[in-house]
DNA sequence: CTGGATCCTGGGTGATACTG
DNA sequence: CAGTATCACCCAGGATCCAG
């Protein structure tokens, strides 16, 4: 199945954010399109030097999903050593606005530190600024 | 915490798209908040009512960890019936853009069916379905 | 280099029953 | 009305080893 946690009854029809939501589903699908859209097409370990924290199996499993949810394609070249380049479809490309709206909302509210997270109120930035 | 999977060790600082996922993830955050965005103040039965596929244990589940993130309030009134009103917080309707990004993909991109989801691709619907 | 196969576990999720 | 408590399941996700 393509979808991973949707259980393909969650609601009735009338929710597209839902629908979007589930094939960004899995931990590393953002970050996979994010790269995919900034450098364009990358090879199995190229992501994964981008994606330090992920695992082969886990990388493959995402990639996979993603492809067979039409959002990336997969290149086999018959090499030795293989070599497989992944890019995003049309489809895929025309997921950058979520992307950059996630990307955007993200740098403008969470601090990321050391890998930790912190939520920054917008308030607490207007306010330090004015105040 | 409030991060129900991410390991806050995913990856390195630089990656806001992870962050705001890791807001939005779970399975209802992102209907929840785009209710929220509709209609403002929903008490727990309307939002229910909205959202007939979650059960009471998720949907108090999920609003208690958006409320712990900062991203909308709880308002219970102390009478009887018991009633409690949820509502955005000024980041929580931060989150609009992002909200309405994803929808408008899932409208764009996505057939809901029966509960079922069909991907569709925009030169598809461009030019006829030939195949 | 790019995976596949296997084992394992944490916790996300559902179902149900109960309560002030 | 708006939850809490419990039990149980399933599978996303990590670790490790193996393969072409």
């Amino acid at each position: 199945m393509s979808k991973p946690r949707a259980k393909l009854t969650d609601n009735f029809p009338g929710c597209p954010v839902e629908s979007t939501l589930s094939f960004l589903d899995g931990k590393w699908k953002g970050v996979i399109l994010y790269h995919l859209l900034q450098d364009g097409t990358l090879r199995f370990n190229e992501l994964r030097r981008r994606i330090p924290a992920v695992t082969q199996r886990m990388l493959t499993k995402q990639l996979r999903e993603l492809e067979e949810a039409g959002l990336l394609s997969r290149t086999v070249f018959p090499v030795v050593p293989p070599r497989v380049d992944y890019a995003l479809t049309p489809i895929g490309r025309s997921l950058e606005p979520v992307i950059a709206a996630l990307r955007l909302w993200g740098k403008e509210h969470v601090i990321c530190e050391n890998g930790r997270k912190y939520m920054v109120m917008p308030e607490e930035k207007a306010a330090s600024k004015a105040a």
